[in-house]
DNA sequence: GTCGACTATTGATAGGCGAA
DNA sequence: TTCGCCTATCAATAGTCGAC
């Protein structure tokens, strides 16, 4: 009855670009191209996880980096509470919230203290947080253009052995094993319903120089690292 | 043009329920389902993320346990090529195919250690590589019913204090470090392009007891865990 | 340099059913 | 219990431009 008028972006400005294309699962080259990619393909990704998670009560973790050098992380069930448990048990702060959307970010930097841009920062954060809470779930952070430019990579782990390979192995299984058993345990203990819905953990970290840690910055962290959360309300 | 029939489905009765559904998102209460939604849907993130990885250059790692309480996890970039040298450096066999499709799998107990029911394995790995080759890249696993049916979550790790967090955290920061550090630096050394075409990597261990060691039974395996690779080609 | 908005299109997937 | 196959949908997303 009313599918008459299906265009209804009637003024139709530029069609320029018509819709999806078929696209080869290859590199891209394009550099500005592929950061678009990737951004959207994470975000999607990070989507789906969390469907998987609440759709079928699994347990997702999920770590990425950026071609651009940034790092994303994505875990559901509990993880959350497990490092909301941690950060509050470090801060002791307010902001308790159980059972409430609760976002974490994390910023590990192990190099010599940087000097942390709080201003700039805080500003971004605000906004960030605010896309946040309006939005769902997601996370940005800043570009560590200050940092000289290099590619991340190439920062200082230069020469691993295969040593540290084995030990690098070792730790991922011990830690998963943790992370696992930790949760589970977690999520046994608080069976809330509501668990699921809406809080998950976004941790990101730079891996280049430029560390940005921001809020709480009271508390040492991690060693040597910076640990921020963002709760139920919380004031700049 | 040809919206006139919209409602195409209305004639068919036969085939019913022959699309899709809207679902909503919210845990599946019905167990076979959910199983099957689960399955599906890894497997989709999967190759959402294995896109990711291929087509934006970023590294990914995913961790999954499933509701029926298995363990999965991905990762792409060349956390394969790093499990692929240390698999080598430890047993030093002949499927060394570097930029061959190749599976990793690693299964670790460090509880007690428990007979291994190789007989079974074997078998049921065969089944499953052919399937894999054939298809392109997952795993599964073994029903650990023989451990007496504990949801493996109840295992033996009931009291983390949180300490224990504290250095699962900081163990967690460290490893992504060393992961994405020097998986980036494989990554440049030999940056060949069609590496990422279909090397993948999929580790999955028991967190239940029954641990599950096979092929190349040899080696120590990591402290106290069981490492196995497949390669190129393989005989039992 | 990263992300959001917009749109046509491609690709993922909910149900069924069956196999291992 | 988990996964494969099948198909009609529905949802993700490739472009492109613009905001911050």
């Amino acid at each position: 009855m009313l599918l008459t008028n299906i265009n209804t972006s009637v003024s139709m400005r530029k069609k320029t670009s018509k819709g999806r294309k078929k696209i080869e699962i290859k590199k891209i080259e394009e550099t500005n191209s592929r950061q678009v990619t990737f951004s959207k393909r994470r975000t999607g990704l990070f989507k789906k996880a969390s469907e998987l998670c609440i759709l079928t009560g699994a347990q997702v973790a999920i770590l990425v980096n950026s071609p651009g050098g940034r790092v994303f992380a994505f875990g559901h069930p509990n993880i959350d509470l497990l490092l909301d448990r941690y950060l509050n048990k470090n801060n002791s702060n307010n902001n308790n919230v159980s059972t409430n959307p609760t976002t974490t970010i994390i910023t590990v930097n192990n190099y010599s203290p940087p000097p942390l841009p709080t201003k700039e920062f805080n500003e971004h954060y605000v906004e960030v947080s605010r896309e946040l809470e309006a939005e769902k779930k997601r996370r940005e952070m800043m570009p560590a253009s200050s940092s000289g430019g290099l590619p991340w990579f190439e920062e200082g782990t230069e020469g691993l052995a295969v040593e540290e390979l084995e030990q690098y192995l070792w730790s991922l299984v011990e830690l998963k094993k943790k992370v696992l058993t930790r949760a589970d345990e977690l999520m046994m203990i608080n069976k809330s319903p509501a668990l699921l819905g809406g809080s998950s953990v976004y941790e990101m970290w730079g891996n280049g120089g430029q560390a940005v840690g921001v809020g709480v910055p009271t508390n040492g962290g991690v060693n040597g690292g910076f640990v921020f959360q963002h709760g139920g309300e919380m004031k700049f």
